[in-house]
DNA sequence: GAATAGATTGTCT
DNA sequence: GACAATCTATTCT
């Protein structure tokens, strides 16, 4: 119902090129219509995956198996994947229609229903100092718990409850970073490719310190 | 704070 | 049968 007034983010912002969503998404607000109510995020980090000729996406090479079909299909839609057998990963497809591209979400901020995140991480949602944990959404397996991420909403559209991408306040001058992206060696050359952006000092941001400064 | 091991399963070779 | 766009607990310093 809160979600009457929101504006979703149109198809149009996802269909450019996925460097330029993933640079633009952050900021962004993750509004997520959860059975337990409503939950939001204001996106913190991201990683660009430019198949089919990235090595380290997916869809390198032009694979195109269950897994990855969404992938291939239209911008705007979500690509959701299990990693090691126990976490879910969120990205927003983007690109031309049959371009395999995808942005993944690898951090956010709580906004709304942090009590809701902790319940649904198993965690305490406030540390020694009061504050939401940073650990409840600094990762991307942490923040598709946090937010009840899982295959049920394979492919869904980003345009739509239960779960939409709306603006947020514009990011402040200089606090934009960029670097090679996470836990992909096996990627060669391509592990090297500055395709991840964050905001800097933000104490959601995943990775180690020289990362998030 | 850093380094390490172990968890756990869908997907692809 | 091996691997994976990770996370957690534990064991150091």
């Amino acid at each position: 119902m809160e979600s009457r007034s929101i504006t979703p983010l149109p198809h149009s912002f996802y269909a450019r090129s996925v460097l330029a969503v993933a640079r633009d998404v952050i900021g962004k607000t993750l509004v997520r219509n959860h059975p337990l109510g409503e939950l939001r995020a204001r996106i913190v980090e991201a990683e660009a995956y430019r198949g089919p000729e990235d090595r380290a996406a997916h869809s390198y090479g032009g694979r195109r198996t269950e897994r990855t079909e969404a992938m291939f299909g239209p911008a705007g839609h979500a690509y959701i994947f299990l990693l090691y057998g126990m976490h879910w990963h969120l990205n927003l497809v983007t690109g031309e229609y049959d371009a395999p591209q995808a942005v993944l979400i690898r951090a956010v901020e709580p906004l709304i229903g942090i009590e809701k995140m902790a319940a649904l991480r198993g965690v305490d949602a406030h540390d020694a100092q009061g504050r939401a944990h940073s650990t409840l959404t600094n990762g991307p397996g942490k923040l598709c718990q946090a937010l009840g991420i899982d295959s049920s909403l394979y492919a869904h559209d980003l345009t739509r409850s239960p779960l939409l991408l709306t603006d947020g306040p514009k990011l402040a001058r200089g606090q934009l970073g960029r670097s090679e992206r996470i836990g992909i060696d096996y990627a060669g050359s391509w592990a090297r490719k500055p395709w991840r952006f964050y905001e800097r000092e933000n104490r959601f941001v995943s990775g180690p310190r020289r990362l998030r400064s």
